[in-house]
DNA sequence: CATATCGGTTTATTATATGAACCAATGGTT
DNA sequence: AACCATTGGTTCATATAATAAACCGATATG
């Protein structure tokens, strides 16, 4: 493994739920030395991909991101598109709504919006990453991803999240089949359990998928009618996403 | 320079006017080896910080970004807060206002708002690095810096944008005194022509100046009412910001 | 058709990254 | 207060990984 690949891995380990981390900690997680990813870590501050803070010399990702954040948005507006859409969506359907977005062989989540409708939602983390196989989003998003990766994906053991997610990949890459079919994908429980989700791929540039819209809602209030609601809507939405970002859909989903 | 170092500055090259790099040209401007380049950016790729598009394989800021991007703003929202009060500052004053975030010793553009009062407006770039010594932001942002910040700025050359531009570093040290007794900056045509800005320091967590927030309007515009009211404005609003980002302002500030 | 430029690849050479051991400081625990 | 287990950070001989020149095939340009 290169030099440069370590000190970006060290990143990978920052998340929601840990978004402090010590040099021991980090050493620890990544298996490496911890000369080494002191080092690399003073590197990447350096660069202010990451900064310390605090008495406990705590690493936590750096101001330096959001130039290259700000400049990755005006090349390609996925998050400000989606941040719009993701909001008249709650609100029209009176459920949790949100973007993901794949980078490599990681999904994770962009942007999200709550509605008001109900004292019950599902609820949702910044920047979480989510696993193909057992999301609604990952489904759609494999759906149209390179062959490579699927096999990727589907080669290394497949989380168990809960007892109605799919771990077999022969029986996944049917379902993969079938979201192609009808166009979008669907997840009863498969990662949090009593939450029922829709998805639908976006595309941008040359029908390449780069992200999927979702519904969330609890399995309780998911009837036929908000079921129906919910599949029509996303893939309209998601179209409307795709057509802003200037991408096509593939010709299989353009005619409806 | 260190392996790490290497692949970080490449993105450093990436900027709005320069958004899409391939990969003789890349090799061109950091001065490093094609085969190197080669193997760094394909490091860069697989971890998402960059990705090839096009039929050219040029090289842009990838989707792996935005999730640090996400990551980082829900630990130090300063662009989500900058938003809001650099629209509501623009409208209230009627000019260009932006907020710009320090990182190592770059500065850099976080967000921007113009006023729709008048015709004619400064204009903005995405991402933009701003020259310390040339802007009202930067001269804000050293003000309050650590010594050895100021010292580094100020050893390097300084470029004599316009015929206004300071560029002697003990003339800007004495500027740097003037800001700190007064708590705003000032630049008459020293980084545009014709472009009168005034600036506050950001701060955030234990009195860190993390960027400064800044009002940018033609020369011609400016009259003696509108430059005081500017100056309360700004001042106003990068104090309402730092208490948002739960930092303390420095005793010398905290009264008026 | 010749030349130049592009992205990408190879391989011997060299420089750089590595990791065990070691500090100094901090914070509990006995 | 002495002790132990942590922490972040540092050192330096060693081994590994990065480098650069030359090369390749493709595409574009005169």
């Amino acid at each position: 493994m290169g030099t440069t690949s370590k000190a970006l891995s060290l990143l990978r380990l920052f998340s929601n739920s840990q978004p402090e981390i010590g040099l021991t900690e980090l050493s620890r997680q990544s298996g490496m030395n911890k000369a080494t990813v002191y080092r690399l870590m003073s590197d990447l501050a350096e660069y202010g991909f990451v900064e310390q803070v605090g008495a406990d010399r705590m690493y936590r990702i750096g101001p330096g991101i959001m130039r290259l954040a700000v400049l990755r948005e005006t090349t390609v507006p996925l998050r400000s598109i989606a941040k719009e859409h993701v909001r008249a969506l709650a609100e029209e359907i009176g459920e949790t709504t949100h973007v993901s977005q794949v980078s490599g062989d990681e999904l994770s989540t962009l942007t999200y919006a709550y509605s008001a409708k109900h004292g019950t939602r599902v609820t949702m983390e910044d920047a979480e990453r989510l696993p193909f196989h057992a999301t609604s989003s990952g489904l759609a998003v494999l759906t149209y991803s390179k062959v490579a990766l699927v096999d990727a994906i589907l080669s290394k053991p497949l989380d168990k999240r809960t007892s109605h997610t799919m771990v077999d990949p022969s029986q996944i890459r049917d379902e993969l089949g079938r979201i192609s079919a009808r166009g979008y994908a669907e997840s009863v429980s498969g990662f949090e359990q009593d939450v029922h989700s829709v998805a639908a791929p976006i595309f941008a540039g040359g029908a390449t998928v780069c992200g999927a819209l979702a519904i969330a809602a609890p399995v309780g209030r998911v009837n036929e009618a908000l079921r129906s609601r919910m599949i029509a809507a996303v893939q309209e939405r998601a179209r409307m996403i795709t057509d802003l970002m200037a991408g096509a859909m593939p010709v299989s989903l353009d005619s409806p």
